[in-house]
DNA sequence: ACCAGATATGTGCGCCACGCACATATTTGG
DNA sequence: CCAAATATGTGCGTGGCGCACATATCTGGT
């Protein structure tokens, strides 16, 4: 029962996220899923309210004011859906460029956090997390909700599995 | 320039914090920084009002009403502090039995997504992880923010420097 | 002894973020 | 063809937090 390496982890996890979330307000002035919803809208194209409901694991309406506060901030349109009943949401150029300071100002949070490590020792951190993601049972849903923040410039070869069949719903 | 580790970094972490987030709030029903707060108070007995608020990185008023809801949910006592300024704040019977479900909750969350990893690549992880965090430059502030949520029956030998004697037990 | 400043707590007010229940529009299937 | 499923938007309330202000107590210099 080696539980002082998951207190360990946990304590490293709380300070990584408290930087990277203090670098998000400073960037878009807003919290909660917010930037993670600007970096998963810009991910694909014509991502629905739907399916960024179940990204950031919020409820329908939640999402709908969410992006109600994006659209008002200019960093986000709403265009008609493929489907009648859909809408697809797209990035406006301020919004790229937001999303790109977002992602840029996670890494050198981050970063911040790791230069202490000696280049041998990353890497072997490297490869541990690695195998730790990758050994997880997720969907493919779970792996956009762990992937919600993530720059997918730099991650270019994401080790969570996505072809754990499973079906939502 | 190896960012990559960084981005890693940065999705376990997130993944962590979820998990860590949604126990808690399944414990308390509250989210935030409360149920950081319910940790901190418990750390140790007369805890301050104002030393709090350093903690948690809150405004003043924030942690007064967190500090009100806590004693709403009779988790909390507020008594007369040493100064007469200040105020002490105890945990209740409730608020101690509910601050070590919080604990447990939050360690087997993270022990969840660790338990992937066979033996020898847990020592290996655990190694870094502790170098990493002995290596950060936090003032003992920090170390109190960064351990707002540590088990302090589990991490009986915190590796965050510290400036001054800290007492742990 | 006195008073200005520092320290610590509490309050009025407002905003952001979110959920629940409900309403509306479109597609799908028996 | 119509009921159910799917997808979005709204009214309303709450939790969580910050800013500005008010109040009480301690501290230090004269």
């Amino acid at each position: 029962m080696e539980t002082g390496i998951a207190n360990l982890l946990g304590a490293l996890s709380l300070a990584v996220m408290d930087r990277i979330e203090q670098g998000a307000r400073e960037v878009i002035g807003r919290g909660g899923e917010t930037p993670a919803a600007l970096v998963v809208i810009g991910y694909g194209q014509g991502m629905t309210n739907d399916k960024l409901r179940r990204i950031l694991g919020l409820s329908h309406s939640g999402t709908v004011r969410l992006v109600d506060r994006l659209v008002s901030d200019r960093l986000v349109e709403r265009r008609p859906g493929k489907d009648g009943r859909e809408i697809a949401l797209y990035l406006t150029e301020a919004g790229a460029a937001t999303r790109n300071e977002l992602m840029s100002s996670r890494i050198s949070a981050v970063g911040s956090l790791l230069d202490v490590l000696s280049p041998a020792e990353t890497k072997r951190l490297a490869t541990l997390i690695h195998d730790l993601l990758a050994r997880q049972d997720t969907s493919e849903l779970d792996r956009f909700t762990i992937c919600r923040m993530c720059d997918d410039s730099v991650c270019t070869n994401c080790p969570l599995p996505t072809t754990k069949g499973k079906r939502a719903r």
